[in-house]
DNA sequence: CCAACGATTAACT
DNA sequence: GTTAATCGTTGGT
């Protein structure tokens, strides 16, 4: 395994873009983690772009602080953070050295190790049973998924357990695009930081949640 | 020091 | 549509 239809290595540039020409083209893109016990691999169906000091909804939008010094540093480390005292959610480090943006990983479909990636998900006891799309639907399933916590927090995506597939003749697939999830004040403005894109047709795009004002 | 809240999820009415 | 779960980070005092 390791290899997919169409797809192949990506080098760091890629990220070293702004970040709202970069998040529509990781729709469709393969990223991948081996650890001990598994590798998961996961195409990406559903992002959302953060643009640092021009965005109010960004964590790094008041410059930088001990939980988002990852945003500052290279394009292409996982930003990973904690959240709702209950669950970790992944971005990519996007843009040159310095410029803190970041693409936030809200679902995607887990085209190898979904076994694994259900042990991790059923861990906690559920009513209903778990569908195949629902494994990575979500920012906080992407990251249970992969399995990781605060600990990769700044993981280099092109070494170690980490690699990354793009298309390979770079073509943007087609997408769509609307206001971001679960983001209130400013930065929600659906009109000004319509950042969200999706793969139509994926099923394992999450449910549409407007922010609270 | 302390209070508020969060780039969420799953279950419930 | 509404709400509990659960805690680190943040920003103001």
């Amino acid at each position: 395994m390791g290899n997919f239809d169409g797809m192949c290595g990506t080098s760091r540039s890629f990220f070293a873009r702004d970040v709202l020409e970069v998040a529509p083209a990781l729709l469709g893109c393969v990223l991948q983690r081996t650890d001990a016990e598994a590798t998961i691999s996961i195409r990406i169906t559903e992002v959302e772009a953060y643009a640092g000091e021009r965005d109010p909804g960004a964590h790094s939008y008041r410059g930088m602080t001990n939980r988002n010094k990852t945003l500052f540093g290279p394009p292409g480390h996982l930003y990973c953070y904690f959240t709702y005292g209950l669950h970790h959610a992944i971005n990519i480090v996007v843009g040159q050295l310095g410029q803190p943006y970041g693409c936030l990983i809200r679902a995607g479909d887990v085209i190898e190790g979904a076994r694994v990636a259900r042990e991790r998900r059923e861990q906690k006891p559920r009513k209903v049973p778990l569908p195949e799309h629902g494994l990575a639907r979500g920012p906080g399933c992407v990251a249970q998924s992969f399995g990781v916590n605060l600990t990769n927090d700044g993981d280099d995506l092109f070494a170690g357990q980490w690699r990354f597939f793009g298309s390979r003749d770079g073509v943007v697939l087609p997408h769509v695009v609307g206001p971001r999830v679960g983001v209130s004040g400013p930065g929600g403005d659906a009109a000004a930081f319509s950042w969200r894109y999706w793969l139509a047709n994926a099923s394992s795009v999450s449910t549409y949640k407007p922010a609270r004002a």
